[in-house]
This record gives C-alpha cells, sequence and structure tokens, in this order.
DNA sequence: CTGAAAGCGCTAACAG
DNA sequence: CTGTTAGCGCTTTCAG
C-alpha cells in the first residue's frame, strides 16, 4: 500500500519550479505558458500526484463537498434521484458526500453537524421525508436546496418542487375522457406528496361532481396490494385506480392478476414517478413521469447560484410532471 | 446563514486558556483537569463551534473518512447492507463518505481517486459487482475490506464472504427432504455470487443424481416471471425453485400466482438474502438469510484491524447463512 | 509569466 | 496539568 503522498512540492522540484507555479498549472490557472502546464501535468501524472482536499479547503476556506441528504434511501425511486444528483454535482466540480441514514428529523441535523465540520459547500435535500422547520433550520447553517413537492417559506432555501397538483390533474383527465367515473385513489402515507396527491384527487373529483374513494396505505407494493383487497371487496368496485407512486401500482397490478382481473379490460391503472419498472413489457403501465435528471441538473444549478450568492433567483422552482400513456389505461367496459 | 466558523483559537481566547489545551479536552484526551474539560466543554457549545476536519487530518495526516463503495446501488438488499455498514462505521468514529455510482470497473476506480485526495483512511467494498483485479488495484492503494462471496486473492484485503455454497446446499437440502426432486435454478446474471450459487446448485443435484436445470437471467423479478414462464412451458414443469435471490423470488410468486399456480401446494419457492419483503405474509417467502448487521461490524471491525497494523488477522471470513422456513415451501403433490 | 512569503486551523512534541 | 513552538500541504497576495 502505497503509504506516502506526493506533495506539491516534490512536483515542483521535479519541474525545477515553485510550488505556487506548479498549483496553477494543475488547477488549470490562467497566467502559465501552455507548454510549462503540460510538462508539468506530465510530472504530476509521472508522481502520482493527488492534491490533499483537506489542504485545498483549509487554505481557501470552502471546500467542494456538497451533501446529499436521502429522505428514505430504501425508497429506490429515490436512490436513482440522489444518483442523478451525484453524477451531477460530480460534473459541477463538487465532490458530493452521502448519507444513507433514514432521516428522522435529529439524523437529517445531525448529518448537517458532520457536514458543517467538513466545511461543505452546501448541501441538497432530496426527497419530502424532511420536515419543513427542519428544513429551515438546515437551511441556517448551510446553502441548501430541497427537490421535494413541499411548500417550504424559507428565505434561504430554494425548492424544487415536483408538481403533485397538476401532475394528478393531467391522469384524472385522462381517466375521465376515456369514460372512468367510479376512480378510486391508493394514498402513501403521510409525507407531503403523497397529501397533495391525494388533495388534487379529491378536488379533481369534487370538482367533476364525483365521489371520491380514498384508501390511505403507504408508497409501497403490498399497501398497494391490500388496496385491491379492499376495493374488490365492495359491490361496486372501482374501473380505474389512481395510485399515489408507482410501488403501490405496480402492487396493484400483481393483485389484481391473482384476482383473475385483466388490465386494463377489467381495471385502469395509472402510478406515479415512472421508475424503470414501470416501462418494462410485463407492467407497461401508464403513469406521471418526473425527469429526475433535469431536476438533478435545476437542484445543481440552484445551488451554484446560491454560492455564487446569486440571491435575485426564485426561491421555488416547480417542475412538470407529464403524463406517459401505456397499456395499463383504457375506456372502461 | 452562519458563514464565519469559530476557530479553537476563539475558543481558547474566551476560556483564558491555550489552544493546546483546548483542543486536547475537546478530544477527550487524558490530562486535562475533569472541571476544566467542562467548562472548555461548556464554551465550545455556547460558542457553537465546529472542529474543522480539514485541519485535523491535514495536521495529523489522517482521516476519519472511510469510503463505502456500493456495487449496485438499485439493488435495495445492497442499501440494506450500506446502511448497516453506515451505522457501524459512525459508531466506531469514522465518517462514511457513501458512492452511489453504479460501479462498473472504471466509476469505482476513478471513486478511490477522490477517496484519496480525501485521504481516507480505508474503503469498504459492498456487493459482488466488483472485479477481483480492480479489488486488488484498490487495495493498494487504500486499506481495503471487501464484503462479498468471491474469492478474493490479494494479500492486502480482507474479504468478507457470504457462504453461498453452504446456503445454497441448506435450501436445496430442504427441499429434497421435502421430497422434491424435479428443482430449478433461476440464476442471477454474472456476478460471482451468482455463480457461486448455481455451482451449488448444479453440484447438489449431481450428487443426488438428479438432472440440473439452470435458467440465466438477472436478480430482478421480472426476470423471476420469464423465467417461471420458461419452466412452465415444459411438459414436466418443477415442483421447486431455487431462487438466485429474493427479488427473482418475488418474481417467480406473482407470475406463478398470475397461471393460477397456489405456493407452496403446487410449486415451492425458495428466495437468498431475506430482504424485508419476503416476511411479509402476502409472500411469506422460505429464504436465506444473510445478516447484514453482523457482516457489517465484522467489516468495520476488519478495517480497524487493518489501521492498527494488525496483519496477523485472517485474510478471509466467512459469514453464516441460515435458512428462514415460511410459507413458502411443502412437500410437493 | 513566475517566485517568495504568509498563513488557513489544528495537533504533536517538547518544555515547564 | 498547561503553554510554546512548529509545521501539515496548499492557495494567495505581492513583487518581480
Amino acid at each position: 500500500m502505497a503509504r506516502s503522498f506526493v506533495t506539491l512540492d516534490d512536483v515542483a522540484k521535479a519541474a525545477g519550479m515553485s510550488r505556487a507555479q506548479v498549483s496553477r498549472a494543475l488547477r488549470g490557472d490562467p497566467g502559465v505558458r501552455p507548454e510549462t502546464r503540460e510538462r508539468i501535468d506530465a510530472i504530476a501524472a509521472h508522481l502520482n500526484y493527488r492534491p490533499n482536499l483537506a489542504a485545498r479547503s483549509l487554505v481557501s476556506s470552502r471546500s467542494s463537498i456538497v451533501g446529499l441528504i436521502i429522505g428514505d434511501p430504501n425508497n429506490p425511486f429515490h436512490i436513482q434521484l440522489a444518483q442523478a444528483v451525484d453524477r451531477r454535482l460530480l460534473a459541477a466540480g463538487f465532490d458530493a458526500v452521502t448519507s444513507l441514514r433514514s432521516v428522522d428529523d435529529s439524523a437529517a441535523l445531525q448529518e448537517v453537524e458532520r457536514l458543517l465540520s467538513l466545511r461543505a459547500a452546501g448541501v441538497i435535500l432530496l426527497g419530502p421525508a424532511h420536515h419543513p422547520k427542519v428544513i429551515g433550520e438546515i437551511a441556517d447553517k448551510l446553502p441548501c436546496v430541497f427537490i421535494g413537492s413541499k411548500r417550504v417559506s424559507h428565505p434561504e432555501v430554494i425548492s424544487i418542487a415536483v408538481d403533485d397538483d397538476s401532475g394528478v390533474r393531467l391522469a384524472m383527465e385522462h381517466l375521465y375522457a376515456l369514460g372512468h367515473r367510479r376512480i378510486a385513489h391508493l394514498a402513501g402515507g403521510r409525507e407531503p406528496s403523497s397529501k397533495e396527491r391525494a388533495n388534487a384527487y379529491n378536488a379533481f373529483m369534487t370538482e367533476a361532481g364525483l365521489e371520491p374513494l380514498v384508501i390511505r396505505g403507504k408508497h409501497t407494493a403490498a399497501s398497494g396490494r391490500q388496496g385491491v383487497d379492499i376495493l374488490f371487496a365492495s359491490a361496486t368496485p372501482p374501473t380505474a385506480i389512481l395510485a399515489s407512486n408507482d410501488f403501490i401500482a405496480l402492487g396493484v397490478l400483481d393483485r389484481l392478476k391473482g384476482l383473475g382481473l385483466s388490465v386494463p379490460e377489467d381495471v385502469s391503472v395509472v402510478g406515479f414517478d415512472d421508475i424503470p419498472d414501470a416501462a418494462h413489457a410485463l407492467f407497461s403501465l401508464t403513469t406521471l413521469k418526473q425527469d429526475t435528471e433535469v431536476q438533478a441538473q435545476v437542484a445543481v444549478q440552484a445551488l451554484q447560484a446560491i454560492l455564487a450568492g446569486d440571491t435575485a433567483g426564485k426561491r421555488r422552482i416547480d417542475m412538470p410532471v407529464s403524463l406517459v400513456v401505456r397499456a395499463s389505461t383504457a375506456p372502461p367496459k
């Protein structure tokens, strides 16, 4: 194991130049003759030089570290989003430090302490598991971007808000236009996004003069299965189901099949998120697509704006949601 | 946003002591009068002091950072393991820096570069997505512990090897004892763990004088569904299925239900991993349990041993796998 | 374009 | 038990 590290001084000596100049060359500072830069680059590479991030951050009193706190690491959709953010962060020259500790409010705060000690440049909060008050506290300590559906009202936070409301509306209009009238909603737990979606569903049903039918559960496939059992125990089961996310929808699909019901012939199903599995031929789920790549990109740009001291930007950026129509929806029989 | 940081000097001045003594007090060094320590702690807390990890690591030339590279972040089981390791690392006083970049060999190496720049104390590799050669290269640069089923033969790596072989044997003996003879195996992809499991299955079948039947796929539910379709297109379908992991098994369960077959009456199914869903009443999957908590603990202890210069320890630690019998297995009809 | 000098915040000998 | 003294490796003025 190579236990000793090559320092800037070593490179400088090998190049017959000063430390300062080597530093400039390696970082791509202007003011270095191109041929000199190339030579230094070559020597550094040859010597296997790795800049010491600690020293760099110490002297410049800022670091390239950005924290990434995942609200619910056990939800693969959040992981997918986190990966996208991670990739963007890297591309922007940051070092993402991800926290997998499921964040109840205290774990999140603890993670922030650690980021503070690392002198992180900022933090990106993923997913609506975070309490708004806690988000505010975090933003008091560190530049902060929040991706989620919640309405955060803190002057320092930029929130990337998934537009649950228009998403649900899109789905409901689709089902309504197909002719469905008995449309049930399988909601998630207490996450704000789940509430937003349920509210939007209720609003649509009421406006359309229809009877809302909401079953509360969790954002899991198992919850979707249970929901189906409850719904189809009724004498007048729904002809369509709007699930609060794709995991629920996948559970619904499986359970319907188990009950001998066909999708979309007997029942139409719509999900939310467009996880990779949704596109699979076996499911071919009609769902609402959140573009994680775009969300990630916007989040990183927002963070850069904050760091650049750009206070003029919007505090809230709405992300569009689009309806992806696949084979799980059709007119009722 | 609190943009300025309190330094050790600030605390020292407020306490009327020297920087060195404050440093000792705060780190819990012996040689500080208890009352003094308390006073300093109080002042530091009051001033909201946060040690600058960069400065600390710079001067002591070692850091508390440990990298955590997840082989397949999109596999929730790996996330679960990672969370366990993360927790143990924190408890041991390390700062886990997790990488979500799915690691093909080049991404892993790139991540290691970053850890090198952070002067990480070591790295823990999770899951068998890593190529043995790459693991060796990593170990050349950084103290390294590997959790996975592969046989790694590098003098510097400690590998925590899940005992796939005896696990599979356990499951096969269980099925055989129940009276099953036509037992099929749904294998995963090219991950070594998948190969190990398939080999163990083949070995058992051959020894028992039975005809092996392996269908290659991936470690996903969708793959399990497809496997069932292939198996039950045959005139003599199997009476039992050993899946290479729980995701496959869950897909198998769903597809069997779709085909109108009952588990365990018509077909017995065994998984591998014991993911949380497996215990769910809806599935009640008989499976092979890997104790992630224990694996995590052993991994962290192994890392500490390496860091302590303890070269006497074993290079390879086998982790037991146990059979959890639930309701998805029974004698054949 | 390049070099010299001055620290960033902290720990680790070494003296008291 | 406590203070003094040196830097750790790097970036950043400020002069050439």
